[in-house]
DNA sequence: ATGCTTATTGAAAAATATTATCAATAAGGA
DNA sequence: TCCTTATTGATAATATTTTTCAATAAGCAT
């Protein structure tokens, strides 16, 4: 099912606004600020208020539709897609982002956690960070 | 070595606001955010202003004597300790923390993901989230 | 196509969170 | 005890995110 039609069957309207964000998202490799989202956007000729960008990342990020990722520096940035668990590859040069699946690898290490501090695991937060193949090359001439 | 000296040896100074933050991390099992530390230390009868806390967590962290972790809702926290790379478990009901070495299990996945995704890993952010055994006692009388 | 209902938007302000300035203070070595 | 300078508190400045509210427009029912 297409984001439209998620949208909508969520009791969603699909409005300027949403379509703009999703076909920036969904063209862009590198993971964006809310700001930058903003920006691009201005710098292609919408209005759109900041507001409704905060506004729409957070009901797109409920849909399923944007993924939020954090940045090297700790600050948040969405990306497109994301059916399924999965996780993020962040490069930390450009932001480029890429995601992954398999983190079922992770039943040993949960068991020994909760042995060894007492906890119940319910959830994990997992990123890699590195460099995309364009900014491996860059890198080489540093 | 002891935090002091570790700070000493750095070329900071042991200062009464320092004192008082680290007495406060090391004793409390759940991370803080900036602002509860401020008001837990104002509690105890502290001037200490919220910019000296920011300020602070800021050499610590750069010193390797507080961690800072991801709140479940994405905002940052800080707890004491953290010699040597290692990851926390955060009880998402009441943030208590503990923490956890032994992500060399890692390996392969990396292997995989750079096979799939053309990155070069160089880092990654990991936290697992469930409840600590004090909230899972409370947790049943749900 | 037209009107109706109400989700959504933009503008503005408010609330939070974080960082920068700067004179006064105090840590630590001489 | 004195000196140097890192550190602090107070204040202001930025930056980030949320709230409010009247105007607008999406989608359904005529
Ligand atoms: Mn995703
Ligand atoms: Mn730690
Ligand atoms: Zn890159
Ligand atoms: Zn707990």
């Amino acid at each position: 099912m297409d984001w439209k039609n998620k949208l909508r069957n969520a009791g969603y309207r699909i409005t300027d606004a949403r379509e703009q964000m999703m076909d920036l998202l969904i063209n862009t490799q590198t993971a964006l600020s809310p700001m930058q989202i903003h920006k691009a956007l201005a710098e292609q000729g919408s209005q759109m208020g900041l507001v409704s960008v905060y506004r729409n990342l957070a009901v797109l990020q409920e849909n399923d539709l944007v993924c939020m990722v954090f940045a090297p520096d700790g600050s948040a940035a969405y990306t497109a897609g994301g059916i399924g668990h999965h996780h993020h590859v962040l490069c930390q040069r450009c932001l480029n982002s890429a995601s992954f699946e398999g983190c079922e690898g992770f039943a040993d290490l949960i068991q020994e956690i909760e042995a060894q501090t007492q906890f119940k695991v319910q959830g994990h937060l997992l990123q890699f960070y590195g460099l995309c193949s364009e900014c491996q090359k860059n890198e080489i001439h540093v």
